[in-house]
Parts: structure tokens; C-alpha cells; sequence
DNA sequence: TAAAACCCTTGTGTTACACAAAGGTCAAGC
DNA sequence: GCTTGACCTTTGTGTAACACAAGGGTTTTA
């Protein structure tokens, strides 16, 4: 099958999958009479496992590694273990971080009824953000941010 | 005061300061002997402002429509409250997004230990992985995505 | 006065695709 | 046979918010 088939079977995009080809994820034959790409069933079963790995948290180049241990022989499960060990506490910090960006939000649209919306006076842009109370170390270690499934 | 200490005093880099710079957030004026940039007392608030727009989700882009919309002396707070009533749910799907994620994750992470993480045979690549519903709709609307505050 | 510390601009990298351009291919109807 | 529209190819660009390095000038300090 060609790429837009594929891309329908799983429901993504044919650019999707033309990237994850390009990232070698994929590595279909090609036509010699077109030079088309040509997939089977097995890389059918392949993108549905790069779809599950994707909700999972999996970044593309982690979900390379895994495939590519697959293809040599060896059990990836150990290594996707470890990944998702690694993750996980970083899913949930970042759950926490946004929990508290909802709720300081929700703070400042009720507090917003009090506040006088008129316009600033060059002491004052916007009491809705400045009267939040910042509390950033200086010395904050940035987090390195981390790539989510979007779906 | 010239860009690290400026960065020193609101706990950025310099980078970011520079960066806050490019993007016109930030308008110093220029030391004329040196072409260095000379940022005041105006700028340190006006960092600060940032950060805390920063740590409510706000984008640069929308951070600087705020500060256009002041320095033209109207008041940005109707666009600010705008601006968050659209971002809040957003954010409250994108929680429950990840704490499913992390569901997942738990489940898949426990699973792990009733099943074996031999060699995949050909058919199975990681069950750990593999026996995930998948539960995507073909036609599933791309939500766009949404950057955040990392701090 | 020389080195350390800082400043400048410009360009590149990060992530997972989306999108556009320019051009070849294919299936269907006329 | 030919046109048309749908589809394929590769390549390059854009996205967000910076980080980082290079190459070169400046200022501060020992």
C-alpha cells in the first residue's frame, strides 16, 4: 500500500507517516517502476505500535531505540521499563505544574471583579498578573522540558 | 545596568534577557560609546511583569500584545482575562490528558511483572506496549498544540 | 598591560510534524 | 489519445522559547 493508505488505516496524516519513514521508524520497499514507497501489514503493525508508544509519552527517537532493539533480537521491554520508570515522575511534576497554573488562573479571573481594569498609569500594566506574588528562586534550575503526545 | 545584571536580578539568562530584547518585549536604549544595551528601573519591572505572564501560561507573543496594548495606554486586562478564559480549559484538558497518560503508564508499569519480557518473536515487539487499547478515532481532530510555562 | 569577564551579532539546534513548491505518476472519463 | 484531478516524490521552511557556540570588540581588574 501507499502512503495515504496507510496514513488512513491508522488515522494519521500521510506527512505523519512520510516523517516517521524519514526517521527511519518506517523503512518500506520502494516501487522501482515509480519509486513510491511501498508498505505492508507489517509496517501497518508497526505505526499502530508507534501510535500506542506516542500516547504512552514515548518521544520518536525513544520509540527508534525500541524498534530497532526489536530488530536486532532483543526484548525491548527492559528498556521501555526504564523509559517509562524515567518518565513518570516527570508526568506527574508536570501534572502538578499545571495544576497550579489552573488554579492561579482561576485565582486572578476571581479576583478580577474586584480589581479596576482601567488603564495602566505607567506604575501599573495589569494588577490581574502583577498583584500575583512571584516567588521564583533565582537560582531555579531550569527544568528540561519535555516533548508530550499530543493526541 | 547592562543585560546580566539585569538577568542576575529577576534570576534569567542573560540569554533570555537578550532574547525578551529581540522579540521587543524589552526596548532598552543603547549606550552611544559602546552599542551596549542600557536597561533601567523601568525594564527590571517590566522583566518582572513577564515572568509572572510567564508562569500564568502566557506566550511571548501574547505577552508583548500586552505590553503594546499598555504602552498605547489602554488597558490590556479585558485582553488578558480573554486571553486566560481561553487558555484555562485548555489547560484543565491537558491535565487530564496527562494524568491518563500516567495511568497508562502505572498500569503498564505494573502489568510488567505478570508477563515475560522474552525476545519478541516477530509478532510482538513489547507487549508492555502492545497490549494497549488503542482507542484513537481515525478521524480524531488535531487539537493545536498549546506551549507553556516551564518554570 | 594583559587576562578575565562581559558585550555584541549571527547562526544553529531543539520536537514532531505541517505546509508549500515544483515536478513526476496514475486512473478515469471523453 | 488526452485532459484532469488525485496522488506521489524531494526539499525547504515554519513553529516556541530559548540555549549555545563562534568570532570579535570592550571593560574591568589584578
Amino acid at each position: 500500500m501507499k502512503v495515504s493508505e496507510l496514513a488512513r488505516r491508522t488515522g494519521v496524516t500521510a506527512e505523519t507517516v512520510r516523517h516517521y519513514t524519514r526517521e527511519g521508524l518506517l523503512a518500506p520497499e520502494r516501487n522501482p517502476d515509480n519509486g513510491y514507497q511501498r508498505y505492508d501489514g507489517t509496517d501497518l503493525e508497526r505505526l499502530r505500535f508507534i501510535q500506542r508508544a506516542r500516547t504512552l509519552g514515548f518521544s520518536v527517537a525513544e520509540i527508534r531505540q525500541i524498534l530497532e532493539h526489536a530488530d536486532h533480537g532483543d526484548s525491548p521491554c527492559p528498556l521501555v521499563r526504564d523509559l517509562m520508570a524515567e518518565r513518570l515522575p516527570e508526568i506527574r511534576a508536570r501534572i502538578h505544574e499545571l495544576e497550579a497554573l489552573a488554579s492561579r488562573m482561576e485565582q486572578a479571573l476571581s479576583a478580577w471583579s474586584d480589581m479596576p481594569d482601567g488603564t495602566p498609569d505607567g506604575h501599573s500594566l495589569c494588577r490581574l498578573i502583577e498583584s500575583f506574588p512571584e516567588s521564583l528562586a533565582p537560582d531555579d534550575a531550569p527544568t528540561p522540558p519535555r516533548q508530550e503526545a499530543s493526541s
